[in-house]
DNA sequence: GTGAAAGCGCTAACAC
DNA sequence: GTGTTAGCGCTTTCAC
């Protein structure tokens, strides 16, 4: 804000201040080359003088790039899609944009709205966690963008960045073997969502691998929530002769939750009876007792990846490829050793 | 983008299509009043047949409106930071505006530059919980603003929205009372923050309403941490003849989540022996065992709040106000109706 | 009720 | 190395 006009200052004013043209001025702002040493200082102390802020309206308009990213989540309420647009925020502050966050809370109508403002802004590329069926929308749009989340590998032949499932599900089922625990049951999602069936096919692949026969894993449907997990474990326990050094790996960190609830309510604990893996990596594994142990999606990385691909895509130097973003494990105290154990007693007996 | 031509579709196009000039379809798409029936038509025809969107760029360079509003905030990823976030969004989008949004991370310098970033968007408008000591820099840019968050009180003379935290303590107090503990105990934060000050004030002025004496009340100090809370609450058992019927009203959710694990240490447990009530509200709290009860600040209430109050700064017509958002009891387990325990024992007696 | 024309602040050719 | 010039897509007088 300019003191003696009372509006902001304009790239004339600095140039009229520094004595040289418009052009000289962008020159030195935009770092090009071919500038006097002289001039840049020149429009450096204009600059500080007349308080001037680059207007990236005008510059968007004539150069074609607003420096506006937009993210398209279900809900930034969500600890994960927090993490996702943290990390795009972050990488985007890294090259200099900005970002414009949206929540669709699962909803195609929401989502063509926000499709629409992110167009009507002129964002130079989205991310967007995709709830319609098709991309019509973004194509009529025409505007770049990298798709996230598990839900964008509906589309192949589209740049998207997700969770590795299957490098997860290898990981937590190692830890597992590794522990001593050679017979995991699994608690699962129901039948009717493409996540289970994911899980599934990953668990069964490493297993064959690792040569445990997948069939003989006790598994119990359940549907993701606290509540499910809960009577899930409940009937595992009853099948499985009071659940004494049982281990469950469930598909998703509620379910645990309920599942170390359930043991509890059998008046067994966890984890010297029954040990549980979780997967998500939701804060609150944090806080139960005993803390939750847990394969943890990296959803930080998914969002600065996303960035860094979204700028592929917009250079037009993109693969369409899926990039998968690994997952950590999370030792947070519900898994016991079991091999360890065995080795405690035998130092105990010698 | 026009099939035609390769590029996006301009006013111009528009205004060709429908045979008419740029300043009739811009009335149009303005929605002003002393535009013909048939001009109006043949317009709206006109933007469907050329998939025509609104250039806000050019819209808010023109029109000195850019359509963007700044949020900045210490970090999204925190789950209250996340609700203020999405009531901000929420509101935004009905009223037609979109949402960048920054995290500060409570670092000075990154504050800045987020709202240098925000100023060279040209943002309408900016909603901030200030972590530098002064203003200095929203003053020198010169745009609209207010304040969120309990930082923002260092700042009077500036519109501000926040949580109402002298009538959660109330709430809180209140309910304790009701359910028969006359003698509630606290966990208070560290002598070195404000936010401890304004609690045990606020506790202390609603005890002398209700007739208690506050200074009877014990008192732990602790650092608003799980384990800070978890020491707290075991040397308060220790002082307290082991426990029995004692009620803590802690100044956070963590610490109050440390207080249950440190009665299920004591081999105590919540909530038959003590109770526990908590002030946050924090999702984690639905997942320990017993559910926290809590004062639940109102984010989402906070940012929607926040975005209609900034829309009263842009007009002129604001009244430089702090707004209160009430908070809300949270009931999920954690503490025992001591009155009803006692009508029990007379029912059974009787 | 509609059109013509000016201009918001900037960049990108193009001269010199 | 620097200045001149012509717009980017829109809103907004000012005519008619």
């Amino acid at each position: 804000m300019n003191k003696d006009t009372g509006r902001r200052a304009t790239i004339v004013d600095v140039a009229k201040k520094a004595g040289l043209s418009k052009s000289t001025v962008a020159r030195v702002l935009a770092g090009s080359s071919n500038i006097s040493q002289d001039a840049a200082e020149r429009v450096q102390a204009a600059v500080l003088a007349t308080g001037y802020e680059r207007n990236h309206l005008a510059v968007g308009m004539r150069s074609g790039r607003s420096g506006l990213l937009g993210l398209v989540i279900p809900d930034i309420t969500n600890p994960f899609w927090a993490e996702v647009a943290r990390g795009a925020q972050d990488q985007a502050a890294r090259q200099g944009v900005s970002l414009l966050v949206f929540s669709s809370d699962w909803d195609a109508d929401k989502e063509a709205a926000h499709l629409r403002a992110l167009c009507q802004a002129r964002v130079d590329g989205a991310i967007i966690n995709p709830v319609a069926d098709n991309l019509a929308d973004l194509d009529r749009f025409g505007m770049p963008f990298v798709l996230i989340g598990s839900s964008a590998e509906r589309f192949p032949d589209t740049s998207s960045v997700g969770s590795d499932i299957v490098q997860g599900v290898r990981l937590g089922l190692d830890v597992l073997l590794a522990q001593g625990h050679v017979q995991p049951a699994l608690i699962l999602g129901p039948k009717s969502r493409l996540a289970r069936a994911r899980f599934l096919r990953a668990v069964h692949e490493h297993c064959i691998e690792r040569d445990v026969d997948p069939s003989i894993l006790m598994t119990e449907d359940s549907d993701y929530t606290v509540e499910g997990g809960r009577s899930a474990m409940k009937r595992l326990l009853q099948a499985h002769q009071n659940g004494q050094h049982l281990a469950v790996f469930c598909a998703n960190d509620l379910m645990a939750l309920g599942g170390i609830l359930a043991i509890r309510d059998a008046g067994l604990s966890c984890p010297q009876d029954v040990s549980i893996l979780g997967f998500d990596g939701i804060p609150s594994g944090a806080f139960s007792w005993p803390g939750l142990t847990t394969i943890e999606k990296d959803g930080r990385r998914i969002g600065s990846t996303a960035v860094t691909a979204l700028y592929a895509e917009i250079a037009g130097r993109a693969e369409h490829e899926r990039i998968y973003v690994p997952c950590r494990l999370l030792e947070r105290g519900s898994l016991a050793d079991l091999s360890e154990m065995a080795t405690a007693r035998l130092v105990a007996k010698g």
